[in-house]
This record gives structure tokens, sequence and C-alpha cells, in this order.
DNA sequence: TTTACAAAGTGTCACACTTACACTTTGCGA
DNA sequence: TCGCAAAGTGTAAGTGTGACACTTTGTAAA
């Protein structure tokens, strides 16, 4: 705005993103790999990056990922703002913000992201400052760089609150799946174990699958059934949550 | 940090707290007026401020809360960061910023956090830039300054979907009540009318409130009951939510 | 003292949802 | 053709929800 050029870093504010995706077994996240000098320890972190002075916080978070990892048009739904004080103080990080920053030292409060996506249809290619860009599974990762082990676990939290409210699932399936797939979703997100039949009926209750016609082939057991989502009812699940509050 | 004083304002992220109370009848929220010439048209505001360099989100939300209207030592959850580029672009609230910012152009960005309190326990006194603070129903705000009626929506969202999953209620009645107060603030919140029966009912199987020997008095009908909180059961649901996900 | 008022307080039934639980089916591959 | 591995299926008991109307009780006014 005003004098400020739209094209000029704003140094004390940034943006993270935490991408969920689903491989069909585990739940995974998107992280890249920072470079500097080869020889140091690669530390890994969720994408993220300064943003420009006059862009809105919800594009800059678009932009940053598209930049370090070329995946877009993503719908991103806000975690909150991280600003603890000592959040860019361990040593590892330090140096790397020396590398690369105008101002190492400044304060930078962070704005961190979610988004849930298909894992297959969207294969990140690192660029800008990312080494490498992949899917780790969430019970492999032990250490992040900054904060960033915060922010993933309260983006997580924030996904199992979600799915207790709203159906979770078109972003992190193929257009066709099995139930018990879809089972496997939710039981990498809510950490637990669901029962097969309880789940089918609910699932069919709802109307928020449709089977298709088609089958899975060659595997080496009875082959499942392929379903859809249901477009409209989907949405409108979402629209209204799913309302089991008991008055 | 380092070399920058810790106080020192950081002329880009400010707070802003949304804070709840409520009257046995009706939701209102904490604003302030603020003061410049006493002839302007003055125009409501969410209590809120720069903070300083050196000072983490959540301890600024409490300082500036206390420093502009008194009220102190409260639980803030955070509400989530604004920060679009015209938030601060309306003409009016750019005249109040050039005559209290030091850079009254600089593009802030805003964390919002929100509490609910007794509203008898906490008598507001404003001081600093406020000119005066007080409850205002939530029905009777009709304009706020900046995007401040943006994140008081946002709150108030954020408050029916806790009131979703944890009891709320403890923060907002004082310590003894009765049922139909408890309704009433659960129906103040909702924005819908319950069923007297349904309501007493779920209250008293979840073992939220505990009956109290006292009655009212001199009221010119039946008397009814006090009850207290059971805090233990509270606080473990505050825990575990209720928990009525299907599966 | 009687009466009117105003809010408190109380029970039931139909229905929907949840939970727990085990065996049969099917296609492939050895 | 036999074995395997996962898919697919039904029921009964229990629990929560939603809708619904009359009785109780203390005060204040007549």
């Amino acid at each position: 705005m005003s004098s400020k050029n739209n094209l000029e870093l704003n140094p004390r504010i940034s943006v993270d993103c935490v991408i969920f995706g689903f491989d069909l077994n585990q739940l995974k996240v998107l992280v890249i790999e920072r470079s500097i000098s080869d020889s140091d320890k690669q530390i890994l972190t969720l994408p993220g990056d300064l943003i420009y002075e006059g862009e809105n916080l919800d594009i800059a978070a678009n932009r940053v990922l598209f930049e370090l990892t070329g995946l877009q048009t993503i719908f991103l739904e806000q975690v909150g703002a991280f600003g603890d004080i000592d959040r860019l103080n361990k040593e590892s990080d330090k140096k790397w913000l020396r590398a690369v920053r105008e101002e190492p030292e400044a304060r930078v409060i962070t704005v961190a992201y979610f988004s849930l996506v298909n894992i297959h249809e969207y294969a990140p290619q690192a660029s800008s400052f990312a080494k490498s860009a992949a899917w780790i599974p969430l019970d492999e990762i032990d250490e992040l760089a900054f904060d960033h082990s915060d922010i993933l676990q309260t983006a997580l939290k924030k996904l199992k609150n979600k799915i207790r409210i709203q159906p979770v699932g078109f972003n992190l399936l193929p257009d066709k799946f099995t139930l018990s797939q879809l089972q496997k979703l939710y039981e990498a997100i809510l950490g637990r174990e669901l029962d097969k039949r309880n789940f089918r009926r609910k699932m069919l209750k709802l109307q928020l699958v449709e089977m298709l016609e088609e089958r899975q082939e060659k595997v080496p057991h009875k082959p499942s059934q392929y379903f859809k989502f249901n477009e409209t009812n989907y949405n409108k699940l979402i629209e209204n949550g799913f309302d089991n509050f008991g008055f």
C-alpha cells in the first residue's frame, strides 16, 4: 500500500503450509529440505516463507506453497498465528536464516495454513530454496526446523476436530475408491480402529458415497466395489456439519 | 530480540480481543471508544493495539486488554490472524491511525483472541487511549472500526463451534445459577430456543451441574433451585470433548 | 384471605443412532 | 482344487433425541 512497493518483502511476517496427503495407507505431510551448503545436516521444514508487503495472507500462502513445491490451486484453511519470540532461536535455524534472509535477526510471526490433497494428483517438485520436496509419513517425522513441529501438531489437532464435524476425504482420495480405503483414511486421521460394518452403514446412510459399476481387478482376494463421493450431499454436509449435537 | 529493545513497538503486528460476557439475558461484547478529538463521530472498536518487539502474542493480548479495559488474568484463546492489505483503509480509521501511530501507513497484521467472562466479576475501566469501555449487546452492534466486525463474526462462529464440542458456561455464569439461566446462555450463543425438559435432562445426565440447597427468594413465582458447576466433570468434559461422534 | 400470575419443574413415547459381534463370499495364485 | 486374504453382510440391546402439556409454588395485588 501507499509508498511501499508490493514486491518488497515484509521482513516480519511469514506463512507456513501444512499439506496433508494420504497414500491409501498412511497420512503424510509435505515437507521440504532447505538447502545451503551440502555439508550441513539437512533439516526438514514445512513449506513457508516471508510474504510480500502488499500481499494478502491467503494469497501469500498459495504463492509460497507453489514456489517451493509446485503445488497449486489448493484451498488453504488458516491454522493460526505463531509468534513466540524464541521461535527462530535454534542455532541451526539461525545459521540458515543468516544465509538467506536480509534481516536474519528480525522477529518473524508466521501464519500457518493447512490443506488436504490427493497425494497422487500432486507430485511436489522442489524449487526456490527447497532442495527437495517430499511426502513424509506423519509417524516418521521426528524433528522439524523452527517451531514447525508445534505448527504440525496444531494443524493435526485441527484436522481431527474437523473430521468430527464435517466429512473429509473428497480431497484425499482418488475419484474412485473402496470403502476400506475410506475407512483407512478415517482411521489414520482419528488414530484408532473403527468397526467395518458400522463404518459402512454410516457412510451409506449419510449418502456420502455412491457405488460404481466397477470393481477391483487382479487382487488376490475378493475384489471390492469402487465408490465415488456424492458431491451434492458431500457439499451439503460440509456446509451444515454433521450437526450431531444433542439438544 | 538481540539488538531490538523489548519495549520498542512492533509496527506491523497488533492483537485484538473479543471478550464475551453474559448478563443472564443476552450475550455482550466488550468494546472501547477510541478518543481523539471529541468532535469526531466516535467509533467503537475491539480492545487492541500494537505489540512490543520482544513480547509473545498471548502476553501482548493480555497486556493490551488490561491497559485498555482493566480486565486481567483472563484465559485468551486465539481466533486467528487477520491480514488483508486493506483492513486499515477506511478513511475514518486512517485519520485515527495518523493521530496515534508512529507509522500510520504501515501494513499491520492483527492476531485476534477471544474469551468468555463473567460479566459481573469484570467491570471494565477505560484507560490508555480508550475513552470508554463497555459491554454492548451483540445485536446492538452495527459498525466497528477496521475489520473488527469480521473479527467479531469469526470469534462468534468459533464460540458456536466450541459449544458443540465442549461445555461452556463456567466462565460466564455466577457461582450459583439456575438451570433456566444456563439454558438462556446456551440459547444466546446458539441463537435458537431449546426445549426446557430436554436441556435439563442432558445437563443432569452429563453431571455438569449439582443442585445446591439454596433457592431463589422473593421472586413473584415459584422459586428455582440454584445449581453450581461440578468442576471435576466440567474439566473432564473440556479435556475430552463431548465425543458425540458417531462411529 | 383469596386469587391471579409467572416461571419452575416434571414423564413418556416413538424414533434414530450406536455398539458389539462372526461368518460367508469371492477371485486369484500356487 | 485348495488355500488365502480381504470384502461383504445382519441383528439385537442399549442409549440418546425430539416433541409434547400440565402441575407446582411463592409473591403480590385485589
